[in-house]
DNA sequence: TGTACATCAGTGAACGCGCGTTCACTGATGTAC
DNA sequence: TGTACATCAGTGAACGCGCGTTCACTGATGTAC
């Protein structure tokens, strides 16, 4: 039964997708390590195989869905080539697809108050995983002083954040996309 | 054994504020009814004569926790009658003391993406709470037409609770205290 | 290059544990006359 | 107002269940000579 080198590391990184897209769905605690490792196609006694703990998946995760956040703001960018690169970020962020896949968006958005919770390993990766995003975004503000841009960066994301979990959270489709809209507006200035 | 009616709703609101800071705390699925019904003083098989269910409690907490926070920027206000209301909400909002004592304070930064996954009734508590916050910030910008008022009190809003929850997560204490810098700053016109 | 052996990816059963919920019971409170 | 009875708040044991983790096992892969 034993794999190949080539063929276990797929499987590794086919867990850590499972895993990324299954606790963005429903949580980190909500989801158990049968139901993730049954989503990747294998039984769950494999699981200590790859990883010493959930925990250690977690991070794992965290640092996955990060990258991935990361190149779909590039595919935004790259769709959009009539926006600034921000504009695209914040439209592509605040957009009523990504509220509605949450198992394929932002990991801050749909985990942000379990990381809190997290232990160090997990929220040292979400951590370095925030830093690279800020910095992209960052990067966006052209010409502007580094430390400023941060700035401006950490507030914009604080707030695509926080509205994209509001507008999840409520239960009134008009509120929804209000806190969307309003969020966009004051993030490009309207 | 049998209690007064007035002990009972005595002990009734007892379970709900030690749920409220339970699951604000540790967050809602890793809090037990055990662990909770222990945090009031009783044992978790009387549960059942005040809830129906665990998520009957969970949509009591959020119209509770959305009151304390409200009463919250009330004080805040007071204690700050140099300030501006809105000045004084965010500097409320935004602080270490806050982002340090999670049980005590804002429930949709402290339980956001988890209240995402809740069911009908929680997510109509979560915003019929959420719905009352905004009206009370909306409030405090005066003059300003009544519909441009609520748009920036939801992007205020928004702002605030992304900024405090990364700034819980993030395990590097400068990031965490720059978040809340910038987005004080941004919010307040820097 | 071929052979013998060690390694280890993945399976499936099992572990102890704590979860949300139910229930029989106790006895003070509330109600009906 | 007093008495008899029904109600029900709270206790503590028990329910089935799924959790994270461990383990003996299988057999293909990797390694040493």
């Amino acid at each position: 039964m034993r794999k190949s080198r080539q063929e276990a590391a797929k499987t590794r990184s086919r867990i850590v997708e499972a895993a990324s897209e299954e606790f963005r769905r429903n949580g980190i605690s909500a989801t158990g390590l049968s139901d993730l490792m049954a989503a990747a196609g294998l039984t769950h006694g494999g699981f200590y195989r790859h990883f010493s703990s959930k925990d250690d998946l977690v991070a794992d995760v965290c640092a996955s869905a990060a990258e991935m956040l990361i190149a779909s703001i590039g595919k935004e960018q790259a769709d959009h080539p009539d926006k600034s690169p921000f504009e695209a970020t914040v439209e592509g962020y605040l957009a009523a697809d990504h509220r509605d896949n949450a198992a394929g968006g932002c990991p801050f958005a749909a985990l942000g108050s379990e990381l809190t919770r997290g232990g160090d390993a997990v929220r040292g990766a979400a951590t370095e995983g925030f830093q690279e995003v800020v910095g992209v975004v960052a990067r966006q503000f052209g010409k502007m002083r580094a430390d400023v841009a941060k700035g401006r960066a950490l507030s914009a994301l604080a707030t695509m954040i926080g509205a994209l979990t509001m507008s999840r959270m409520v239960n009134d489709p008009d509120l929804s996309a209000e806190i969307l809209r309003q969020a966009k507006r004051h993030l490009l200035r309207g």
